[in-house]
DNA sequence: GGGTGGGTTAAACAAACGTTTGATTGGTGC
DNA sequence: GCACCAATCAAACGTTTGTTTAACCCACCC
């Protein structure tokens, strides 16, 4: 159906009530009509986007979870893992533009839980770094570093236009994504390291002005 | 002018094309004619509204950019200025979340430069990266490294809601906002130096599967 | 008191919106 | 040939959008 295809690409690149009814059946060559025909309404076509490519959410989690992984490993395979869109066509990257935006504005599709899988990919990154820090439970701290491993790879994706213009082609291409990887994991592992440390010997704080 | 408070919520809160005339003039208490009178239209008061409390944007980059700092100085002051309206009320919070909408869907107001402020604070940032690595340019990795020092600042605005909801309670009041800033100002350091690192012995890459 | 002008108001405006209607099409089975 | 079905279409629906209109209010000045 043209008309999921082209509300992928509206829906991403100019958000939800941006996009009209029309411009959508024009977009897709058919009748406005078909919309309400095909998914009860716009809100349905919408749902139906965002929705339509998701496959098991756990498939997303699963590849670091395992236990056996090291950690650069487990983490080399969820920035690997988080970044694959991105180096596939554009529609991939428009699902995962989609997706983001929704959490940075819901449309009250997942009003229920604005977190979404998100919840599963911090809590497995948790468990991850609980067992890398030998901790039963997570604390404040391993929180915050968790939710800046996450939010590196984030920003590749919600960051991507605005990095492009401050810093244009360090993207462009599947070898770059894969530098990107790299560098990603490099950081990461520093952070973990870095807290590891201040775990250590907790005044090792810089001191700063 | 109530109509700039209401403006700077219901913006902020849910975007340009999602807030109505008549809703701005309800939540503002006047006519929906007022608008007009005052703003010229829609696109007037939202203007206002964004650019209202910008004082000279350098003012942002100053702190950080004096060449006389050590690089946990000015990343310290680098974030803290970043977080500084996180722990203020909740103006120049939503003030800050309407820039960052502003950045990730434009309206057309900054279409011209929709890299804002922005390219200014990264080209600072990248001036003091080529310091401390004693570099007369800026190459591909430094830019890397610079984006996700920022991201990491940027992530703490865009990503607060939803982090809010993976970890409650980690950015309540002005001392874990002070927490936040030691921790980021950790993290990027341990970014520079293994960046440093890379630099140094170009093959210690950790070995991924 | 009468006029002046800024500020506010309800009402109206055209345009765009999401949605529905009823007619038309083209293929399928009988 | 005829009935049936899903699919498509132009046209119209009622609502909401952003904006404008014209009247009104009230303090002020000559």
């Amino acid at each position: 159906m043209r008309l999921l295809q082209a509300g992928l690409r509206l829906f991403a690149a100019q958000g939800y009530s941006k996009t009209s009814t029309r411009e959508l059946a024009e977009a897709a060559s058919v009748n406005v009509a078909s919309i309400s025909y095909y998914f009860g309404d716009k809100a349905g076509l919408y749902r139906a986007v965002f929705l339509e490519p998701m496959g098991a959410p756990e498939d997303e989690v699963a590849p670091y979870a395992d236990p056996g992984l090291t950690l650069p490993q487990a983490l080399h395979r969820f920035y690997a893992g988080f970044l694959e869109p991105l180096k596939q066509g554009e529609g991939p990257r428009l699902c995962m533009k989609l997706h983001f935006r929704e959490m940075l504005e819901p449309t009250g599709l997942w009003d229920a839980d604005p977190t979404f899988g998100l919840k599963d990919m911090h809590e497995a990154l948790l468990s991850l770094l609980c067992r890398h820090f030998r901790l039963a439970e997570a604390d404040a701290d391993l929180q915050r570093l968790a939710l800046c491993l996450a939010g590196l790879g984030v920003h590749m994706h919600v960051g991507r236009d605005i990095a492009d213009r401050l810093a244009p082609g360090l993207s462009e291409g599947p070898a770059a994504i894969d530098l990107w990887v790299e560098r990603l994991l490099m950081f990461a592992l520093a952070m973990v390291q870095a807290e590891a440390q201040r775990r250590e010997s907790p005044l090792s704080g810089v001191a700063h002005p």
